[in-house]
DNA sequence: AATATCTGGACAAAAGTGAGACAAAGTAGC
DNA sequence: GCTACTTTGTCTCACTTTTGTCCAGATATT
């Protein structure tokens, strides 16, 4: 423990059983042991039993470390680290980190045909729950689906197409209105509880997300919100129908390095060209606006001579902010 | 006990028999009993023949230690801490663990100054976290918020002025338009992760909650939607502005005992009555329907003279869902 | 009379401990 | 690209501590 740790104050007075810091970290108790034994990660006090019993600055450093192991740091480098050196390691991660987790962004996996049909049966069974107003079972597949899939493409294979099934089914009047009005709530719901996930570490870069004035369908900027945070983008969310103005300032005022909207319904409300316009002149030059949902495509036109950014996919949309973080990086350093 | 646990209103008289304890607590009586022998966790004072009695203070510990054992503490180091410790313990776990189910325990609160002014003070700390667009510090203020009040007295001492006070704020334009768009979202996905968190056995008697068409400000449903979840019921929410037709026939596929409506901007929508109006025509008799929100007093009127029932408090609500219940009971045996 | 609570003790399940084994994943050298 | 080696998460086993449940006989409540 360093002399700024001490300064920064973090209670070092052991107390806490093991089975509570593995709650509070995330690892599992046996992990814990582990690491301990291997790499003197830690070294907790003892009760008079013999029991472990760490400190709030224990836990706060298995945290990082952590953290640090998932961005691909070795474990005997880092075990001994105190806080802060943590700290700086990791603040370095989040920016290389997107070189290397390529998850399955660089490789466009090709689904086979049985994964498919899982997720072609999967969507069944959720409008069915839907139709059924079965809340609980619907919850419950989505739950399993965020399980099956990684999240980018639980939102791409599985949500996506299930909007966009919901909205043929009321539409064409097979699905009663307060069926679409239920599972909307209940995605709004899931939708929102996704963005903010267990690594937060205050050094994220911020990212505005929210639909521009007359566009009240918020589910495609949420999944949006829900995207980025995986990448380690911090989402700012809105809400929807938020005026340019209050959209320019919010990313003045928490310093974001991106805007993104989502345009959906209506697709041709004359609202939508203005407040783009608006909006594009009010923000710094470095920050880029990004748009999608299904309205974009009534404005390409618009959206390319603003020099808005439009990607096709999901895919697209976190190689550009990739880059950006990228670009930045080399700019500052 | 503590001073300030003294100050901080809960009643300490003691009158519960172990069985109500352990009822309220989600304990088993012989449990209660060991962790008094063991650890004197409870010290409950004793009728003329040795029966043990309880105050609402042993309940509330209890209830609390219960939650931070399941958070990994240990019971040697948590048995003998005053209340306001405990919650101090837990609000710092909550933080972390995602999960933790949450017995509900309705006790009948004299707020004392003390109390007034935290809540007070939340309130601010809130209020000053959305102006700062700090959703982190927020969202961690609204879980320890959870956590200190029941959920009722949560939502009716904190939440709703916090409302009441963004819209002045907002109305009176010393807090932006985003400020006010990010805290709503922010609620929006915090209230719709509330009502689900309870256990759910499948016999729960239903209640159909939404807002009429026009009315698109959902977070009073929602609060309405998490507080009868806590009294065994399961609310089916289908988001805002639905037609009645549509929550008519909701109601009949559910078969739900209860309807409930809120009702707060715009206050003087001609389509209010219209939809009051044909909402209650076509549900059955047997079903009754409520309404709540700031926009009820602008058609009290047409809501006596509909027989629809309009209950004052989140208290009176809930002891009307109460009665309801009961009397269903008792029609079925 | 049936039910509930009390005390004290006994017992068993759960959780923690140390040492070690093992397999999957990653890395290095060729 | 392919072994050989290292790293790392999980599991097992035998043993101890902690914690939840059950019981028996006595007393109290309804």
């Amino acid at each position: 423990m360093t002399i700024s740790d001490q300064i920064s104050s973090i209670d070092t007075s052991p107390r806490h059983p093991i089975r509570l810091v593995a709650n509070r970290t995330g690892l599992t108790v046996d992990l814990i042991r582990a690491w301990e034994r291997r790499y003197q990660v830690v070294d907790p006090a003892r009760s008079d039993t013999q029991r472990r019993l760490y400190s709030d600055y224990d836990i706060e450093r298995l945290r990082l470390i952590r953290l640090a192991k998932q961005g691909g740091h070795r474990l005997v480098n880092i075990a001994r680290m105190p806080l802060d050196a943590l700290r700086d390691a990791l603040s370095e991660d989040i920016h290389f980190s997107s070189h290397h987790d390529n998850g399955e962004v660089q490789r466009p996996e090709r689904p086979s045909l049985l994964q498919i049909d899982a997720r072609a049966q999967t969507i069944d069974a959720m409008l069915f729950a839907i139709q059924a107003m079965d809340q609980h079972r619907f919850d419950q597949l989505l739950q399993q689906g965020m399980v099956r899939e990684s999240l980018p493409s639980f939102l791409e294979e599985i949500l996506a197409p299930l909007l966009q099934e919901l909205g043929n089914a009321t539409r064409s009047g097979s699905m009663r209105i307060a069926h679409e009005h239920m599972a909307t709530a209940h995605l709004r719901t899931f939708l929102g509880a996704l963005r903010y996930r267990e690594s937060f570490t205050g050094i994220e870069p911020k990212v505005v997300i929210t639909t521009p004035t007359g566009q009240f369908h918020e589910l495609g900027a949420l999944m949006a919100a829900a995207l980025v945070s995986v990448d380690g983008w911090l989402p700012v969310y809105l809400g929807p129908n938020t005026p340019a103005d209050e959209i320019a300032a919010s990313a003045v005022q928490c310093s974001a390095r991106a805007v993104c909207l989502s345009l959906t319904y209506p697709a041709d409300d004359p609202r939508i060209p203005t407040e783009l316009t608006r909006l594009k002149s009010q923000l710094a030059q470095n920050i880029p606006l990004f748009v999608g949902g299904s309205a974009v495509a009534a404005h390409s036109a618009l959206i390319s001579r603003l020099g808005i950014k439009s990607p096709a996919s999901f895919r697209e949309f976190r190689e550009e902010l990739r880059k950006l973080r990228d670009d930045q990086l080399e700019t500052n350093s």
